[in-house]
DNA sequence: TGGTTTATCCCTATTTATAGGGATGCTTAT
DNA sequence: ATAAGCATCCCTATAAATAGGGATAAACCA
């Protein structure tokens, strides 16, 4: 057993690696191992490095493949890595979508300086790691407090779309009618209007400008 | 004249200040001066503490009162700061309304680290600075390659619309229909259409959904 | 003062979008 | 193997948006 702990971290900010490198130097017990800008790199890395790294932090929102793809990636590879997610997102179904996903750890962004040392000494010895704010939230769904029916955020609806529907969705926020968008790939009009009607049930979106709103919003254009 | 530069940030992510104070501590010139979550606590101290901070360095995005509404709250009040910008956003346009609202320094996150502290110490002096990638749309603009033979910036449209049309692209962008629109401005059904048309006719887009990403796009919502 | 803009409203007509419903092959996963 | 999901298509209706045209009172500005 190595003395040491390595730490690869992945997010998109480069600033925001800058603030957990610093806040990891502050620990000797810990050794970072490299950081990558995407989740493309990341894979790339894990694969190439040959398990060089014991506990893998990433964000969750990243552009192209996302801490999301990369946790998908893994259980797909069935590749063994404890991850600990930093994300924006303190909602608990994100939190047990990761989970799900194979997560071993949780921090919010607002408070990840205080809590990541401990997070990676925690995941790094097999336990499990959440931040208290989350640690809260889990103890209330627990304790059957809890909003379990609610609705997911945006960026759980978008991984509900199919190819299909997405590619649709971007022709709609180009301004394209139905009868256009039927026309461009070589379908009929009621295909499209039904892909349009199920776009916008799942995105829970009154009209096409809710649609248009909700693909720019998201990044999808 | 003192010797150092003092810094207030602002970022509603504690981990991003980790980040920029890591990398401000790496030069002896500059001194951070506290750090604020949200703009209304930033707000606060600079009305507080008589201007003790030389430069501010701000997110756009932030819960509550955000970087824009601070840079708004300084024009209306008359409060003479030099900001720099840190955004996710590297669209030229936002660059420009940020400037129109007095900001003296824009730099996106992704390389926030590699300029900060030129950034810092060139607003100190009085002069504006650029990240290397914004100044390159910058002079796109200026050298007129930014685009199109003939047709006008969007920031010239977006001026060339009445505030009744504004209020009602608006409403339009919350996915409300045309008659929902006349029914909250106590107008009719014709009037909000009118608008609608001449929106369509200004804005040179197709339909609705054209009109939502414009929005968008602009910063109107 | 006279011209311009703005906000308001109306008409006719056509096209598009929204809201239900159901149905059929085809692939994917358990 | 059988259930589930996906992409495809159809039907009936109604609601909404788009595209022309024109009109008027009030406000604004030169």
């Amino acid at each position: 057993m190595r003395d040491k702990i390595y730490v690869h971290v992945a997010d998109d900010h480069k600033i925001v690696i800058d603030g957990i490198i610093a806040v990891l130097n502050t620990d000797k017990e810990i050794e970072l191992n490299g950081y990558s800008l995407n989740g493309k790199d990341l894979i790339e890395w894990v694969e190439n490095s040959k398990n060089k790294a014991d506990v893998l932090v990433l964000d969750i929102t990243m552009p192209g493949l996302d801490g999301i793809g990369v946790l998908k990636y893994f259980k797909k590879n069935k590749i063994q890595q404890k991850v600990i997610i930093v994300s924006s997102y303190d909602d608990i179904k994100i939190v047990q979508e990761m989970l799900k996903l194979g997560c071993k750890g949780y921090i919010t962004k607002n408070n990840a300086g205080e809590y990541i040392i401990d997070a990676i000494k925690t995941v790094s010895k097999g336990e499990q790691y959440f931040s208290p704010n989350i640690q809260k939230e889990l103890f209330k769904i627990l304790s059957g407090q809890s909003g379990l029916d609610g609705d997911l955020p945006d960026k759980f609806l978008l991984d509900s779309l199919t190819g299909r529907e997405l590619e649709v969705l971007k022709l709609i926020t180009k301004q394209h009618s139905t009868q256009e968008i039927a026309n461009m790939l070589y379908v009929s009009v009621s295909t499209i209007d039904t892909h349009r009607k199920n776009l916008l049930r799942k995105l829970k979106v009154k009209n096409s400008v809710g649609l248009a709103m909700y693909a720019v919003r998201n990044k999808i254009v």
